[in-house]
DNA sequence: GTCCTTGTCGAACGTTGTTCGATCAGGTCG
DNA sequence: CGACCTGATCGAACAACGTTCGACAAGGAC
């Protein structure tokens, strides 16, 4: 097999096109936008997890490569950020009635749980991560125009937000790593909590009576049924605070 | 250059040293155990932390290379799952005192979070996981003895863990992680809360009220402050359920 | 001496986040 | 029109990662 000179070499694999029949690189496909990057991601994240989103996988979702979406962010952290901050702009705040206070701040945190849940383990980017946009401002004013009229303290309802949305997406992170982890291993769920309460059986009784009476509620009970106890824990407490607790 | 039968090839990087004449491999070093490279996981985390942990850099830190990890560990993450454990196992837990449930509570919360700051951002490991030693049995039986004579509910104590562990845990995850991931930049975290709080006073008065008037609190108060009023805010909710608040 | 088990370890594989330099498309100015 | 610049794209490469493989060593059992 000869060549001319001036042709190009080819490899095993194929000859290619001669440059000025080259297709134009981003030719038949959606422009490269910011917005487009997170909306990508995000599918990504749907589709195959958090660990499956790599910078390589994102772009082969746009149909370009890594190196394409470092023009539009900074690196994959500041990619991180935006793929949160795009769940979080789903939440939706009913308007506001101090008289159900209790009630819409549970419907909140189910919601919020929803919407992290629904978006496979993007919880886990919740943590350690505050909405930098304008979604900080406004539901904190709803905390406020809820709560306020109930005579909760302007400090409490301050901190209030954190102590609710940590909660919330520690739940939901903690909810969205099943039980892989839990042993470096490859059991079921069932499997690890049985073979958990057959270990706190075995101990010594009377070291651990109450343990052993209650075994079933501790490793028993469903994620929501977890969920709604410690939202009520914390509404409880939030109900202490107030000095009209009705509204 | 010839080489008799039986001697090994060398490559261009160096001549071998023959069989006979080379050092045993683990010459003057303390033998490979899973409780030394747990121990030598934890040096490295309190060293560079949780993203400075790397097989080879454990591997390095025992004098040998990562491959030789894998024969006492099965893969990383359950280095992870031990080191974890390692770490819970520094709680201590006093004797149980009824008449002083609330203070005892908040004290075991303090030193949890205290042990889990002091070994870097180890926290993140806390989510999601379960101590899966005696760990377990011993500070929920803790719990029971405590909180049993208060008059709270069995499954009320038996869910309480959970909540406490997941929100201590939580907080402390957060708290390590800084403000470095926040805008995927390179701000000091008052930096980033002075350019926060710009934000939200630049946004329209009437719309944002209450968070423009209380924008201090917000984004003021010590990482201890927060802690204490998350803690102090369970523990209010877990006194309504009691029927003896004074033990 | 031969076999087997328990460890050890260098080299390699595939994948990751990120960077570099070349290149292209489109607009602007002389 | 051509020269130039700027915004954008992308192939190739780099270093680091977790993990696997196969070769090898030491020590006990028969």
């Amino acid at each position: 097999m000869t060549q001319g000179a001036g042709t190009r070499w080819s490899d095993a694999s194929g000859v290619p096109e001669p440059p000025w029949r080259r297709a134009p690189r981003s030719a038949g496909r959606a422009p490269l936008t910011r917005e487009a990057i997170v909306e990508a991601a995000l599918r990504v994240i749907d589709a195959d997890g958090m660990d499956g989103l790599s910078m390589r996988r994102v772009g082969e979702e746009l149909g370009t490569g890594a190196a394409s979406l470092y023009w539009h962010v900074r690196n994959k952290e500041q990619l991180l950020q935006l793929v949160f901050e795009r769940v979080i702009e789903e939440m939706q705040l009913p308007e506001p009635d101090p008289a159900r206070w209790r009630e819409q701040l549970s419907d909140l945190a189910d919601q919020m749980r929803a919407i992290l849940t629904s978006h496979r383990d993007v919880a886990r980017l919740s943590l350690g991560r505050i909405p930098s946009g304008p979604m900080l401002a406004v539901v904190n004013e709803w905390l406020f125009t809820l709560l306020k009229p109930v005579g909760i303290p302007d400090n409490v309802i301050a901190y209030l937000g954190d102590v609710f949305s940590l909660y919330v997406g520690g739940f939901a992170f903690e909810e969205s790593l099943g039980t892989a982890s839990f042993t470096g291993g490859d059991l079921s769920p069932e499997q690890f909590f049985t073979m958990l309460k057959d270990y706190v059986m075995s101990l010594p009784a009377e070291l651990f009576p109450h343990t052993q009476r209650v075994v079933d509620a501790l490793f028993g009970g469903g994620p929501d049924e977890r969920f709604a106890f410690g939202i009520d824990l914390m509404l409880r407490g939030l109900a202490t605070y107030a000095s009209d607790p009705e509204g």
